[in-house]
This record gives structure tokens, C-alpha cells and sequence, in this order.
DNA sequence: CTGAAAGCGCTTACAG
DNA sequence: CTGAAAGCGCTTACAG
């Protein structure tokens, strides 16, 4: 390539890497080399030397039905995605579901195939943040990691303050016997929304009812399962705020098999304003999580801290989108 | 790590890749400490060397969305990923839905971070798999590539004759105006699904009708609107044969909106088995494509690839599983 | 601005 | 069986 260019391997490497310190005409010659005999730099010998691979992972320590079944991951994957194309970026997914699949998928992180990481998903204590930690690779997470002694960076919708605002909507609208069904109690958005229900419940001066909440696990199924948890326990309840739309959806299946109608009888708010939230009938009423902002920001902190600063907590406001449900 | 075991870098090597030509002692030491300073090689420099990654791609050159919506992807990945991790070796998921996204994709495998491709779902023509093959990236498709002039490696289910088997199926079961949807005609799935519902006619003495024959494009939606026009177009059908599930289930939307008793009034027959023939309303009758053993051919053949050998064609039997739409 | 040289961390004949 | 040496294809100070 040098000889083909009539330069050194220098100059070639420099015509590479930005064309610094390299006079037009021989940038020029390196060019039509290039473009002649279609050169494509070694990238492993590349990355031998400056330690980098130009390249992303997105994991998701999750099961891999969840990914499929939760258009959150597809809204989400795509956002990133999108983010990384803007700076050239390849995006490599890898799906963690199992202890082997990590073992397998650390071991190739670990290798330095990729850069950094952006991490979805991480129930409390995932032992993959702390692997990744301690392997030093540069990680953000989507959501705040739980029960983590180090120190990670994250991005997030504000959660609390998203469920405050529903659960104000379902008050202001009339409502009295409020329940909710929760997501995981070891993910940031099942514990956050449950607070942010609890104290607007208090705030509005209704009465903590534990019969009230039920946990599901932000599937579809296990929401039509609260749903009639709820409905036994509780058969006059008027609102059920759902801590994603995809339970909500699994809510609003088992309400109309009751015989329920929504939003006269009870009223439903979910939560992502997810492609589900659309095509749920009724339409949801839901809680906006800004998903292109949060991509953005993932990719742009998980970048930063590649480039060595340190760990970035960003937390993005979300918005109340009235539909039908409530 | 070589001082730290007390043996030259040439041994460290030699136990690292299967320690042949290694005395036990020699072995002994290098393990030894490699437990005790947690050594990881450097894949950088090994690939430098080798040329390998040890990592394989499944790359999907389909809109992202379709990737989502298309429960035999899920199958399919999930079939892949296991068949790789019995041998240990890591799946990298790449969409490449878009030109750019392609073209970014393609950079990564041509750089070698991959040994090679399992290739998912090309159209006609598709430019993926030239580019691949001109790279000299081993791979194998699923499903034949159509409208290559290069010979490349395939594995699929017998798509001819699992659509024979439905229509005469549907014909057994007394059905005489059989409809079809099919898959678009640049796919191996819409064409030979459609060459074998026709063949099957003329085989039952079925007048061939184009009026009965709809292209849709895999999805749901297509599938409803197919069914639409299909009702306009020829009102006394009492059967269609759709190629994939998930248009079955559009069509089976479709028809319950038109007030279609299935299979009192028509009998609707899919194709894939895939979980949407469980989920839909009726179960559906169904071709069964044995996503296990075309993932676990798929991954066999393209090691065999990779290892050197030539491109290999695999076609497996399909099975009619019969429910209750048909 | 540019070339010669060192070096990244491995693997692999080669000679013992 | 094992060590010394060459070499994989780049990048990056270092001198000019």
C-alpha cells in the first residue's frame, strides 16, 4: 500500500487517522491508492495498538422473550442505533438471558471487541455490572442499577415523578379506590413508580391500601394476572395505575373479560407510552418516556466515558399523554 | 505471564491453544498462573495472527420493525444462539435494515471481527450477500438466496412441498375454491409456496384462478388486507392458504370483520408454526418449519464453511399440524 | 510534512 | 517437549 502510493507506511497510516501532518499531494497519492486497490485497513492490528475497536455493544441481561415481547426493547434498540449510525458506529446486540449466554458474551466484551457497553435491564445486584465494572469496560446503564456498590453511569426517565403525575391524573379525573400494579420490585421502575404512587395517594389525602398492590413482572400476562387479583380483592376499584403499557395491556384483556368497561367503570394509566399504548383498546392513557432523548444520552455519556471522563447520572422528564383509557 | 510461569511465551501459547506439545509440568505451571494473575489473552493480537474471531454474525438485512413484529425471528435467533453456544461460541446480532446501516455493518465483518455470517432473510438480488461473498466472508442463508450469481450456501425448509401438503390438505377436507396469500415474490418463501399451491391445484383439478392469488409482505397487516380483497374479489371462497402466520393471523381479522365463521365458512391454512398460529383465534392450521434443526444445519454448515469446506444446500421436511382453522 | 524504527501481544515454524 | 526468533499489519513518537 505505501510502495502502491510511492509514500511510507507513515504517511499512509496518517492519510488514515485524519490526514494530519500530511502535505495535499500526498494525501492525494495515498487516496487513489486507496480508492485502486480497494485497501481496507487490518482493524485487529489496529485495535493491537490503540486498543479500541470502533464499535458498541448493546446488552440485555434479560430473557430474550422479554426482549421480543416488550416494544420498549424495539423502540429502544432502534433510538441507539440510530444515535451511533450519527457518529458511524456499529451497534452489536447481544442477548444475555441465560448464565451461559453472559459467560459467553462477557468473555467477548472482555476481548475488546467493543468499546463500551449500553447496558438494559439490570434486575438488582446483576453480577454483569460488577463483572463489567471490574473488566474496566466502560458501561451506562438504561435505568438506575440497583443495589450496586459501584458506581455506574445511567440514564433514566424520572420515574417517580412520571407515576406522581398519573396517579394526580387519575385523582383530578374523579377517582377515589386508585390501585396499581407494579413492575419488579428489584428494577429501578418497579420500586420508583411505586413511590411515586404511594405519596401522591397521601398527598391527595387517600388512604394507603396494601390490597391495592400487586406485582407483576412487565408482561402482558402477568398484568391480566394483577388484574384479576385486583378485581378479587378489591372488586370496587375505580383506577388502576399499571406500571407499563405492555401490563396494561394484560390489565385491560382481563378487565374486559370481567365484563368491566374502560374508562367508565375503572380507569387504566399505563406507563412508556409504548407502540402498545396505540394499539391497546381503548388507546392508553400513559406516561411519555422520552426514548430518543434517553438513546441519546446513553450513547453520548457511554461515549464521553470511552473518551475517560468519568460516570454521568442523567435523568430526563417525562409527560402525561392523555388518550382513552382515563 | 511468561516469567510468571516460568516458561517461555512459546509454551504460555501452546497451552493456551490445546496444550499439545506440552509437557504436564509445563502445562501445570502455565495454569497455575494464569489462575493466579487472571491473564486473558489479547484477541487483537491473536486475530492479527490467526485471522480469526471466534464469533459469529446473524445478520438480518430486514427492516428492524419486521424483525420485531416476525415471531419466527425470535425462533430462529433463540435456535441459533443455543446451536452456537454448544460450541461455545458468541452470536452478534446485526440489523441491517437500512443502506447505511449495511454499509456499516458490512465494515465490521470485512474487518474480521466475525468468522462469518448467517445470513436472514435476503430478497431477491439482495447486495449483502455479493458484497459478503466478495469479501470472502463465509456464509450460509436462510432460505435460498434468489438472484445470485454466485453459489452460496443455504439451509431451508422444503417450502414447495410443505404448500402442496396444506392445499391438498384443504382439498381433502372437501374445500374447492381455495384462495392463497403469498409471501412477496422475491422471497424463496413466496415463490415456492406459490409454485406448490398451484402445482397442487392442477394435481387436484383445481382451475387455476388469479383472481385467488394475492401477494402480501409477510406482515399482519398485509395478510388483513389480502383477505379484504380477496372477499371483494371472489366472495364464494371456502379456503386460503396463507404463507406465513402472521398474515393468517391478519386474515383471520380480517374475516371475523366480514363476519366469516372460520373454518365453518373458510378454512384458513397457515405456514411456519410459529407461536402466532397458537395465539391466534383459532389456533392455526399450520405447515411446521423445523426452525431447530434449519438453525442447528445453519450453524453446522457455516463452521464448515469457515473451517474451509465447500458451500453445502440443506432442505429439511416440513409437517402439517393440523388445529382448528382448517 | 515525512521516513525509519520501535513496538503492540500474540502464534508458529525452526532448531534443538 | 521447549526456547529463541520471526512476523502478523498497524500506529506513533522521534528525528529530521
Amino acid at each position: 500500500m505505501a510502495r502502491e502510493a510511492g509514500v511510507s507506511r507513515g504517511t499512509v497510516s496518517r492519510v488514515l487517522n485524519g490526514g494530519h501532518y500530511v502535505s495535499p499531494a500526498a494525501k492525494a497519492a495515498v487516496d487513489a491508492a486507496i480508492r485502486r486497490t480497494g485497501y481496507v485497513v487490518n482493524r485487529h492490528a489496529r485495535s493491537l495498538i490503540t486498543g479500541k475497536s470502533d464499535s458498541v455493544a448493546f446488552l440485555l441481561t434479560e430473557p430474550q422473550e422479554r426482549f421480543f415481547e416488550d416494544p420498549n426493547f424495539n423502540v429502544l434498540l432502534r433510538a441507539c442505533t440510530q444515535a451511533l449510525a450519527d457518529r458511524d458506529i456499529p451497534l452489536i446486540l447481544m442477548i444475555a438471558g441465560t448464565e451461559d449466554e453472559r459467560r459467553r458474551n462477557l468473555r467477548y466484551i472482555e476481548a475488546g471487541h467493543v468499546d463500551g457497553v449500553l447496558l438494559v435491564s439490570s434486575h438488582s445486584g446483576d453480577p454483569v455490572v460488577a463483572r463489567l465494572h471490574e473488566a474496566g469496560v466502560p458501561v451506562v446503564a438504561c435505568g438506575k442499577p440497583l443495589g450496586q456498590t459501584t458506581r455506574i453511569g445511567y440514564v433514566a426517565a424520572d420515574d417517580r415523578d412520571g407515576a406522581r403525575e398519573m396517579v394526580r391524573h387519575l385523582h383530578a379525573t374523579g377517582r377515589r379506590r386508585i390501585a396499581t400494579v407494579t413492575g419488579p420490585l428489584d428494577t429501578p421502575g418497579g420500586v420508583e413508580r411505586l413511590a411515586g404512587y404511594r405519596e401522591t395517594l397521601a398527598a391527595c389525602g387517600l388512604p394507603a391500601d396494601d390490597a391495592l398492590v400487586v406485582t407483576g413482572d412487565y408482561s402482558r400476562a402477568s398484568g391480566a394476572e394483577a388484574a384479576r387479583t385486583l378485581l378479587e380483592r378489591a372488586p370496587d376499584i375505580d383506577a388502576v395505575f399499571v406500571a407499563s403499557d405492555l401490563m396494561a395491556q394484560g390489565v385491560l384483556d382481563a378487565l374486559a373479560r370481567a365484563g368491566k368497561r374502560v374508562p367508565e367503570d375503572i380507569a387504566v394509566g399505563g406507563f412508556d407510552d409504548s407502540p402498545a399504548a396505540l394499539s391497546s383498546q381503548p388507546p392508553l392513557t400513559t406516561i411519555r418516556q422520552p426514548w430518543d432523548r434517553i438513546s441519546a444520552e446513553m450513547v453520548r455519556t457511554l461515549l464521553a466515558r470511552i473518551a475517560g471522563e468519568d460516570p454521568a447520572t442523567v435523568i430526563l422528564p417525562t409527560e402525561l399523554v392523555v388518550r382513552e383509557s382515563a
